[in-house]
DNA sequence: ATGAGCTTGTGATATATGCAACAGAAAGGG
DNA sequence: CCCTTTCTGTTGCATATATCACAAGCTCAT
């Protein structure tokens, strides 16, 4: 259960009150639960398919397991993050995909027909509700739309520097931080993490970029 | 405007009735055009920014144009696609984006905040419409979780087989046909088209599908 | 039919990328 | 603190991939 605080940052109780809150979540008959690190929240195979999963507290990610039990990072999931197999992801058929908690996580499921079903009680803060998932819906389909820009780039060189130019534009800076470390940027960009490290190299001596470890300033 | 029979095939007003429809055009203050080939149907720069469009009727392509004129078809959009700025894609940077006709469209624009704003009539459909967009953002997302799946394979064989593999899970079939030309199939999966065709006939040899034209049938 | 434009198919060559392997730096855990 | 793990940085080498170029097949509109 979240404090009224913590309801106050969640971007999918946006406008509900405390009160409004509590009487929704019987309502709709959410289950809450809370994971420790490395503890498997979600599994797309698994028995609660049709759930749909909400990040109120802590990160987890969303991780594809190919048939080779390679793992990829798919989406981190902060606060508001939703996930389930009905919203999005879709596995590639021997492919496995889960949700593991990576900080001490709160995680509320909710059952997708009972939100998209409509309320028998007349619930008025139902709408609201869908309204703000529609909210985190765009949210998601926007990163995803993002990473498809990035990854129908032909080079690694063009990958970098289109995802280089998205950083700049969201801080609105020509200078930023990375989200997370090189490696993972390598999976990011699905490309060979020294292949990548070379390329960097070059872009930094010719002049585009500068960078300091996960500092990176886009030169002109 | 569509006919009654038309609207009972569209998406986004599935379970409204053809009056509901019509009070909530008046309502959203929907703009509906029609549009014929090759005709610019979206600018994503352009002075409609914060509109969505949902095409009815035809075919149309969202469209990216990089710094040096290279056009590439991010999406295919059919009766009840949905897209604008504030839904999904962003460009990056010195890319525009565009949509395209393709055949004879019908589109409808709707101001995104007047969906997303409570409606002061009370308008009961209001929450409906809301739901129907939410269905339809997520089938969104999940095409374009679809794409990234493809996109973040490491070599063109194993983009190939992803999709081909996706493919047959959808039509539920070890043989498929391609929606497209191998042409746009190589674009798709952002590679050479030559080195594709390559890649293709070694799959062929090996065994692992068979092929004649788009038609494709996955071995065993 | 005739050509324009697009698609499909194939090969020779240059090169970018992936792979394996290593070592120091940094970070986290007991 | 030390130890383990992850991250960073670099290299030589094999190969997958892109580039360029050409030609036949197809479709469509005139």
């Amino acid at each position: 259960m979240l404090t009224q605080q913590e309801l106050e940052q969640s971007p999918l109780f946006e406008n509900i009150s405390y009160e409004e809150y509590r009487r929704m979540l019987t309502c709709f008959q959410a289950v809450q639960r809370s994971f420790r690190p490395e503890e498997l929240i979600y599994d797309f195979d698994g028995p609660k398919k049709d759930a749909v999963g909400i990040v109120e507290r802590g990160e987890a990610a969303l991780i594809r397991i190919d048939e080779d039990g390679v793992a990829t990072v798919m989406e981190t999931l902060g606060p508001g993050g939703v996930f389930g197999r009905t919203l999005a992801f879709a596995a590639s058929g021997h492919d496995s995909l889960e949700v593991v908690c990576r900080t001490p996580c709160d995680v509320l499921f909710i059952d997708y027909a009972h939100i998209l079903k409509r309320c028998e009680n007349a619930c008025t803060h139902h709408s609201l509700l869908v309204q703000n998932m529609l909210r985190l819906m765009s949210d998601k389909a926007q990163n995803l739309s993002r990473r498809v820009d990035v990854l129908s780039r032909r080079s690694i060189r063009e990958k970098l520097l289109c995802y280089f130019r998205q950083l700049s534009e969201q801080t609105g800076s020509l200078s930023f931080t990375l989200p997370f470390s090189l490696s993972t940027l390598a999976d990011y960009i699905a490309t060979d993490r020294s292949a990548m490290m070379r390329e960097l190299k070059r872009l930094r001596t010719e002049g585009l970029i500068q960078s300091d470890g996960r500092r990176f300033t886009l030169g002109f």
